[in-house]
DNA sequence: TCATGTGAAAACGTTCACAGCA
DNA sequence: TGCTGTGAACGTTTTCACATGA
């Protein structure tokens, strides 16, 4: 019902597309610590997968793999990349500078492939002029004002709920058309604008449902892993803020 | 492979588990306008998903639609409820009072269903005593000494990456059994714990890929909301942070 | 008449099991 | 020997299409 030619190869399941970011963060860690080689049992226990489905995720991207050893880790992080197109690096709008936004602008700049985060909306006056990581904090009327060039793709939507409609509106307005909403609110927006949630009601919902009928989803090779903690973390003390 | 007798009724479907808590927020937002009665078309539309779907979802809960006019919204929510088991009620420990963290306690405790945040840790001792919505900061080393009635049966870990492992093994160490975790760090926990990640990272790279090649998931019903905006935020003036 | 509820079919995703290669 | 890559089997989820009932 469709044929799209895209860029080039097969085509990624959805399921897949959600998973190979996970590998990716697996596969960084793994590297940062030293590990070069991973098998696919060692990444299916650490993403709590099946190993048959780590397998087959990346036999999509090519065969990458080394019979007998496994993947070259730092390798196949370039190979994810590159089958995301995780090297367009998108401009990212944060709109709402609460503790939210700003703790999203600490920790995902630096965190995430592909996108950076390039602009800061508030119309609070407090908060507006106000510089986090070397960036000013504009007025939402400004983001009109920017030059095509300039405009995010993406927009991430820190607001409280009762703003974020309009916010979203705004958005799609200067022509962004992928949209993360933090705001506990159901939006609506045109449909050729991509539109994910993040909402700790409902993961928190989903958590409880499975505490109390453990029947859970996925279980299997995790099991592993129990006993062999491949990845260990390692200092001690002070918790206090995202990265 | 299994046969779980469970509760009761039939065996709700992960997928549809996932979705429940989605119509749950929808519908309450109708409600709260004014609107009492929905039909499935209207609810797919705002949740971008296809009619049939909803109607088969809502169909495993019961017979609870009207035919020829739909669903009751505020009956519907109290029958998601009941079948997700939102009336257990669990207790949520946030570990890490940073900007995430606060901005998750200050607006998870009211938004979610099912789970109430009910204790606060840090190790900074900066933060360890602040009082945050009633709540005061405890430090991390009081959780062992809680009583087992008042331990946490779901941890929310808003730490850096690097303290989020050691954090997840004290939680895990104190009868915690499900684990949200907002670090952009991988875990390790033994298999029977129930472990979700919210990954900043992750999301964009998803909504990247989905930019770069709109071809995305689901569209459909969704057109329909183009023409028929069904909610629509009323007020104007000031985003500045999470409720 | 209009929208639900549901079998049956199609699409999709996962897992098995093993051939093939280092 | 050990682990990848993959057809084929299986299970789940989605979608269709329509009988059913308000």
């Amino acid at each position: 019902m469709n044929g799209d030619p895209g860029t080039s190869s097969k085509r990624i399941p959805e399921a897949t597309v959600v998973r190979l970011p996970v590998y990716q963060r697996i596969l960084a860690e793994l590297v940062r610590t030293g590990v070069s080689t991973v098998s696919s049992e060692q990444l299916a226990a650490l993403a709590r997968v099946n190993a048959a489905k780590v397998r087959k995720d990346l036999s999509l991207l090519g065969s990458f793999g080394t019979r007998g050893s496994g993947y070259d880790g730092a390798f196949l992080i370039a190979q994810i990349d590159r089958a995301l197109g995780s090297d367009k690096d998108w401009p990212v709008a944060v709109v709402g500078i609460g503790n939210l936004g700003r703790a999203l602008t600490n920790s995902a700049g630096f965190a995430s492939r592909g996108c950076h985060v390039s602009a800061l909306f508030d119309v609070d006056p407090a908060v507006v002029g106000e510089e986090i990581r070397g960036m000013k904090v504009r007025h939402m009327d400004e983001i009109a004002k920017l030059r095509p060039a300039a405009r995010p793709a993406i927009g991430v939507i820190t607001t409280p709920a009762w703003a974020a409609q309009q916010v979203a509106d705004i958005l799609v307005q200067v022509g962004v058309t992928s949209l993360l909403n933090f705001a506990p609110r159901v939006l609506v927006v045109p449909s050729h604008v991509h539109l994910r949630y993040v909402d700790l009601s409902v993961e928190l919902q989903v958590l409880g449902f499975y505490r109390a009928r453990p029947n859970g989803p996925e279980r299997g090779a995790a099991a592993e892993s129990d006993r062999v903690p491949l990845i260990r973390s390692v200092g001690l003390s002070a918790p206090s803020d995202l990265d």
